[in-house]
DNA sequence: TTATATTGTTAATGTTTTATTAAATATCAA
DNA sequence: TTGATATTTAATAAAACATTAACAATATAA
């Protein structure tokens, strides 16, 4: 299972940025590398991350900026500020637009990873998932996506292996509505290729294999768009 | 009611620290001063704070011991170190030992304020406040966290060790609810990795074992997740 | 209609996580 | 110190999970 925690760099110097991501790779974070703020919030949007490393000085959106954008739509996303000058107004700014942590350049590595080993155990025990929906009534079904598991009326809750429930999770949020192929491979698998979608098709099955007993329930293909998750 | 925040602030240079207590009171907080670690110690256990400011040249007891200490006793509480070098051994043995932050000396006063304030403000989030219960009741079992007992029906109280006693304690304060494993690594183990892991596991065999007198009582692992304690 | 791309299903294969037991260490009080 | 208790480590087995492959079925566009 690919349990690597996931980071968003945003980083305008090419050099540096490609550096910093492989350093980061080497130990073991997933990062999706952004070289300007625009690139940054698309991405930001499109995948999933624990931890976002932005630096401030970049042209047409700063660091600042796209914190402020970021925070907007995740407000607990911890952020860590990269900056040239340690100028007091700057880490006030940081601050001031929810930053956990900032760094002067040049820094010490060693430094950055501590950094981010020590946010994310702190943001992990303050569990993003309590401020999430966790449990969902439809038709005959009860689920709960923090236990992982499906009761259908009085029967004994069947649990949900991680990818099912998260993928559970996504149709429910789009109940009745298209859930596209490609949010559910971004969200949960992180890539889009033939493998992961086929691999989403397995795990589609598998779902429609619980659901079937309940026949006001089921998953419908939208050919080339995604599915959708019926419940009359 | 009062409900300044809580401040410990220790400092061996007496100058220093009174400025640094005065400024922080006159910006809302309620500040003890210790002089030495020993001090700083007995006032944590004294009083409740909610946040720690260290530094970390001292003598006897330096800022890294006295944060360990603290840490044993209240593993939540979040901590600033003052160093007066900025050195990477330095950074890195505050991040080991749980830092939340550091400022190297000379510092802006207005940029203490700000990583208090960013510090409280997360921590406010997360403090699930631990409950001083230590009195359980769940189907036949009667368990006391203080006495380390742990009594099925009439049967003479079984003793639990440190470890098998906490435990069930965070199981049960999660009673029917997931307790992640990382909580109790943390917690418990001061540690997340495999062994501590490893470990937890022969606890939670040891505790089953325990909780088989009563059928309606059982631990569930949620693979990948943590355990769950149901009764029925 | 036919060729092509997409989806459905099942099984195998590989990986990670958890369970269990025993042995090795560590801790602590007598 | 020793001996009892507590904890960690090791080794192995079992379970849970994810991916891939192979092939079938279906939908769509030319």
């Amino acid at each position: 299972m690919n349990n690597k925690k996931r980071i968003l760099l945003v980083e305008d110097d090419p050099n540096f940025g490609i550096i910093l991501r492989d350093f980061l790779k080497m130990n073991e974070y997933d990062v999706i590398l952004a070289k300007n703020g625009m690139e940054g919030f698309e991405k930001f949007k499109k995948f999933e991350f624990n931890l976002c490393i932005l630096d401030v000085m970049m042209p047409y959106k700063d660091g600042f900026t796209l914190a402020t954008e970021i925070k907007s739509v995740s407000p607990d996303i911890p952020i860590i500020f990269l900056t040239a000058k340690s100028m007091k107004e700057d880490v006030l700014k940081g601050y001031k637009v929810g930053a956990d942590d900032y760094l002067k350049k040049p820094f010490d590595s060693d430094v950055l990873l501590f950094k981010i080993k020590a946010i994310l155990k702190r943001n992990k025990l303050s569990s993003v998932k309590d401020s999430e929906e966790t449990e969902f009534n439809f038709s005959s079904f009860y689920f709960n996506s923090k236990l992982r598991h499906l009761k259908y009326k009085d029967e004994s809750p069947v649990k949900l292996s991680p990818k099912e429930n998260m993928l559970l999770k996504l149709l429910l949020i789009h109940i009745n509505d298209l859930m596209p192929r490609e949010l559910a491979l971004t969200r949960i698998w992180h890539d889009d290729n033939y493998f992961t979608s086929r691999s989403m098709d397995v795990y589609i099955a598998k779902l429609r294999k619980q659901l079937q007993k309940d026949s006001k329930v089921s998953i419908n293909n939208i050919h080339g768009e995604g599915f959708r998750l019926i419940v009359e």
